[in-house]
DNA sequence: ATATCGATTATCT
DNA sequence: GATAATCGATATG
C-alpha cells in the first residue's frame, strides 16, 4: 500500500484494509494473514483514542505522517498493532484486530504457543489484537515507528486483488468512552473475527 | 453457551 | 494511584 492509501480518514482506511494481506517478512520466510477485522480511532474528536488528549511520548506516531506503525502495550500483557492515518499533525489510526492466516502457520503456532489440532485452535492464532500481534512477533521495541509502506520494511500490507464480498460495522470492543460509535469493521461470517460467535 | 474475574505494567493524572 | 483499544481460565446453566 502507498502513502496515499493511509492519508485518508481512519474510517475509510479501515474499511479499505479489510481483505488486504498483512505480511511479516522474517529471514526464515514470510508470515501473512488476510485482514478481517479492524477498528478506527479518530484522534481529537474521539474520546476513546489515545490521541484524544493531545501529543504525548506514547502516541507521537499518530501525529506524524500516515502509514507508520503505532504499537502500544495493554493490560500488562499484550501488544496491539496500529497504523497512523491522516496527514502530518492530524492524529488518527486503525487498530488491526484479526486476520486469517495464510503463510507461516507453523511459525505463528509456535509464537502463540498453540499446538494445532482442530479449527478451534486455528482460530486462536490470529483472532483478537493481542493474539494477532503475538503471532506476527509484533512488539514496540521491534516495530514502533516503522514505515508500513516501505518496500524495505519487514512489515507491510499488500493488495493481492482479493475483495471481501461483504463488510459490516459495529461498536468497538473493550472501550468505555464513545462506546456507541460504530467504528469497528469486519468481514461478516469470517471465522477469525474476534469476539463471541453470534447466530 | 454465556458470565465473571485475575493477570500484569506502561502511561497519564 | 487508577486505568486500560485484552486474553484465557474458571464457573455456571
Amino acid at each position: 500500500m502507498t502513502r496515499e492509501f493511509f492519508i485518508r480518514d481512519p474510517r475509510t482506511v479501515g474499511r479499505a484494509l479489510l481483505g488486504k494481506v498483512l505480511v511479516r517478512r522474517e529471514k526464515s520466510g514470510p508470515l501473512s494473514a488476510r485482514i478481517v477485522e479492524v477498528e478506527a480511532y479518530l484522534g481529537k474528536t474521539d474520546p476513546a483514542s489515545h490521541s484524544y488528549r493531545g501529543l504525548t511520548a506514547r502516541n507521537a506516531i499518530m501525529f506524524g505522517p500516515p502509514g507508520f506503525v503505532y504499537v502500544y502495550f495493554i493490560y500488562g500483557n499484550h501488544w496491539c498493532l496500529n497504523v497512523s492515518c491522516w496527514p502530518v499533525g492530524r492524529a488518527g489510526a486503525v487498530l488491526f484486530r484479526a486476520g486469517e492466516p495464510i503463510e507461516g502457520i507453523e511459525k505463528m503456532s509456535a509464537a502463540r504457543g498453540i499446538v494445532l489440532s482442530n479449527d478451534r485452535d486455528a482460530r486462536r492464532l490470529t483472532s483478537g489484537p493481542g493474539n494477532l500481534s503475538q503471532a506476527l512477533g509484533i512488539t514496540r521495541e521491534r516495530d514502533n515507528g516503522k514505515d508500513l509502506t516501505s518496500a524495505a520494511s519487514d512489515l507491510v500490507v499488500l493488495d493481492d486483488g482479493f475483495h471481501p464480498s461483504k463488510i459490516a460495522a459495529s461498536v468497538r470492543i473493550g472501550i468505555t468512552k464513545a462506546a456507541e460509535r460504530p467504528l469497528r469493521y469486519f468481514v461478516p461470517g469470517n471465522w477469525f473475527v474476534s469476539g463471541p460467535k453470534v447466530l
